[in-house]
DNA sequence: ATAGTACTTCGAGTTAACTCTAAGTCAAGG
DNA sequence: CCTTGACTTAGAGTTAACTCGAAGTACTAT
């Protein structure tokens, strides 16, 4: 089973522009062509789309991506490179999750005050006093 | 206790340039301004540019926060604007958190696949085979 | 064979969010 | 008085990541 670059940009939500963006950037070095030249994804391909996305999803760079799709085409002996550079990046989506954590509870506690104003005074000290007061 | 546009922005990462943008897109339209014309936050400001900083950083557009500041500067009638708004960012920034979560699991995935290349084939029928093999 | 559809490349244009430069004002210290 | 340093404005430039348009090729159905 094959798949053109309409199906694979339908299946990832992304468009066909984006797809061939992306592999004019090099962060797709090993997709296939058909007769016509059309660019033929196959299912390893797909694994690798669902890579690239995680990756640019969690804030990596499309530079940096590149960089890890021509470590890929290098082979084996880039290995901890690779290894390295996903262990930096896993350290990174875990900072993003707890900054968003954090940055959850000022929304809430603001939503809070919405609901019962009369928090704002004893919880923080009276965020928007000027505004909420004009 | 006031602050000069340097100090806040040293207190919250940002450079004294993106403050003055942040003003002038009107995210900040109740700093006040010393006798020689300087913007001089109180501590109510650096409360609100923390708000600001929170809803940037889990991705509100700076068009977005603007709406919410004009409608913060435009008094208790639009309290519920205000609110629907947040509890639709929370919703927002919610997903943000369960996405990155499910990201993680790939990207940890990877990283144990290449600690141990046997899991791979187990596990998800063979990511890069091609690449890997060239 | 010809119309339609899906793909191709190349390169220009867009958008968001900065980021910086230039030219100028203002207050304090030597 | 003069320099230094922190601030001011307006507006131009940058960067990342698309996003689109034009012109062309190739298979598919009538």
């Amino acid at each position: 089973m094959t798949y053109t670059i309409n199906e694979v940009a339908d299946k990832f939500g992304l468009s066909a522009h984006t797809l061939r963006f992306y592999d004019k950037e090099g962060l797709m070095p090993f997709i296939g062509r058909g007769k016509s030249g059309n660019r033929v994804f196959t299912e390893t391909d797909l694994n690798w789309v669902a890579m690239v996305c995680c990756l640019k999803d969690t804030g990596m760079s499309i530079k940096e991506i590149k960089q890890y799709a021509d470590w890929c085409m290098q082979g084996m002996q880039t290995i901890d490179e690779r290894k390295t550079m996903l262990a930096d990046h896993r350290k990174q989506v875990v900072k993003q999750i707890a900054d968003l954590k954090k940055h959850l509870n000022l929304i809430d506690w603001k939503i809070a005050v919405y609901d019962d104003p009369e928090k704002a005074e004893e919880m923080y000290g009276g965020l928007e006093k000027k505004t909420e007061s004009t």
